[in-house]
RNA sequence: CGGGGUGUGGCGCAGUUGGCUAGCGCACUUGCAUGGGGUGCAAGGGGUCGGAAGUUCGAGUCUUCUCACCCCGACCA
């Protein structure tokens, strides 16, 4: 077989810029930093979408779009929130070009200046609060709850695909409530369903946990996050919820009349994911031989290929295949049978396989003279031959059982890759040999964590929530702490 | 912004101390055979060698300038 991908093992970063491309998933544009997300990868980004967005909608929340430009004014108003987000800004200054005097091309027009400038949302809690701020009166207009699917712009210094990317696409939830317990109840809730569908749809084992006051957003009083451990032993954040508190609120003037008829602040979350879930899917299940796809979000879940060498075969099999697209469509299971002449089996076998198609059928003469199949799984490469009567069954508990089996494969490697670490010695020597979470006490002090990170380069990805107290000693300086945080080198 | 590297058909690359018609693999086109794991053979199409200036009888190759991209760090979802 052709070797199409750098092994994991020999450069696990290769290997995802490998896969990303020869998967046809995206790929890098013109533009520096962007990508351009081909069909394959949108479909999959449309699969998540959906799901999400039927979970946000069963909670009682509705969809908006706010405006791509910001005026920079906006972001000044809180000032924990600029001054995370100011570096990473782009920012419009003319709306004009004009052709150029020597006639070789254009040029921006300097008379045609912004008398404000427009900042590309980094993300949209500044225009969106001061939208609010004319939508709230009364406490009968509480909760407000709206997410945006949208595109976001944040000017990276370094990207990968999906990743991180200076262009991305996501959804941001913002909500506005009555109280303080009704905001951080929403933030547990959309945590919780982040979690969900990391687990039941991605099939991807996560931690849920807050943040510590580094790594937190830029305006929130607590940020709640979902880590996922990927195989090269590197955390990645998939999910962010925050709890706003009134700051927003506060910054942008939103206030309500209570049932009491007192004038207060409302009380605010924001919550995302992005693109970046594309990324932790890749990495979560995939192999040397490409893309592993749980079944419930893989856009194409049996391919059907025949095999024949003459034209009456070819003839034969395609009306059999008909019969078994026709049932395993009614039994709800996306289908493509690729009879195209212009490959050989052997060709769409390697090519389906790099493209993470769960199940792949095989219809040649040999089962039309036997009434069988071959099927053969994506996770396992496991090939078998069925009867082809009551195919359809076998083939829709196939799908369960493979999104079983990655999730418990990806449950199993994040198990034997959390490790407990009681000295910093240990801890450090986790690090650098596996890597993977580490679960370690710690004073709960930004000093003692940045220390850490400056000597290990692992960080803290969060403290983990529903987790006992264990009283004991921070590792780095002795000093007591009620509960083990985890740490990882994150992506 | 520091350090390193690369620019040669669509992609990946070779091209020696300057030398004559710029080559290889993949992909592409056509034909024949083939078809249960990336098919074989044959014939073909496609390149201002990143750009500009210079040295020279002659530049992909040397000099200067310039542009772009990639990788490693510091910032981040």
């Amino acid at each position: 077989m052709a070797k199409v991908l750098t092994s994991r093992e020999e450069n696990y970063a290769q290997w995802y810029n490998d896969l990303v491309i020869k998967a046809d998933l995206a790929e890098n544009s013109s533009v520096r930093g962007c990508m351009v997300i081909k069909p394959h990868g949108y479909a999959i980004w449309e699969k998540m979408q959906a799901v999400l967005d039927s979970m946000f909608k069963e909670t009682g929340h509705s969809n908006a779009y706010f405006p791509l430009f910001i005026p920079k004014s906006f972001l000044s108003k809180e000032a924990d929130h600029v001054e995370g987000f100011a570096k990473e800004c782009a920012v419009v200054t003319h709306y004009r070009l004009k052709n150029r005097a020597d006639g070789k091309g254009i040029e921006v027009d300097e008379t045609a200046k912004l008398e404000e400038e427009l900042i590309i949302r980094p993300t949209s809690e500044t225009i969106i609060w001061n939208t609010y701020k004319n939508w709230i009166q009364s406490y009968r207009d509480l909760p407000l709850l709206i997410n945006q699917w949208a595109n976001v712009v944040r000017w990276e210094m370094r990207t990968r695909l999906f990743l991180r990317t200076t262009e991305f696409l996501w959804q941001e939830g913002h909500t506005a409530h009555e109280t303080r317990e009704e905001a951080i109840e929403e933030t547990m809730k959309i945590l919780n369903i982040y979690a969900e569908f990391a687990k039941s749809w991605m099939a991807m084992p996560v931690i849920q946990g807050t943040k510590t006051e580094n790594e937190r957003f830029a305006g929130a009083i607590e940020t709640y996050s979902i880590e996922a451990l990927m195989q090269d032993g590197k955390a990645l954040q998939s999910g962010t919820s925050h709890f706003l508190g009134q700051n927003f609120a506060k910054a942008f003037d939103v206030t309500f009349l209570n049932k009491h008829g007192k004038l207060e602040h409302v009380w605010a979350t924001s919550w995302g994911v992005s693109t970046r879930l594309m990324g932790a899917l890749i990495m979560a299940h995939s192999d040397d031989r490409g893309l592993v796809l749980p079944p419930k979000l893989a856009p194409i879940q049996v391919v059907i290929v025949p095999i024949y060498k003459k034209t009456e075969e070819l003839t034969q099999i395609n009306e059999k295949v008909e019969t078994i697209r026709k049932k395993l469509i009614a039994e709800g299971i996306s289908v493509k049978y690729d009879n195209r002449d212009t490959h050989k089996p052997g060709w769409k076998f390697a090519d389906y396989e790099l493209k993470g198609v769960p199940v792949r059928l095989a219809v040649g003469p040999r089962d039309i003279e036997n009434n069988s199949v071959e099927l053969a799984r994506r996770d396992t490469l496991e090939k078998k031959i069925y009867p082809m009567d009551g195919i359809e069954q076998i083939i829709k508990d196939l799908l369960h059982e493979i999104q079983n089996n990655i999730y418990r494969k990806a449950l199993d490697f994040q198990t034997r890759n959390t490790f407990a670490a009681d000295s910093y010695d240990e801890f450090k020597e986790i690090v650098k040999t596996s890597g993977g979470f580490i679960l370690a006490h710690w004073d709960g002090t930004s000093e003692t964590e940045e220390k850490i990170n400056k000597e290990t380069k692992a960080t803290i990805r969060c403290i983990p929530l529903n987790q006992q107290s264990e009283p004991g000693k921070c590792m780095v300086t002795g000093k007591p702490s009620s509960q083990r945080v985890i740490f990882a080198k994150a992506y």
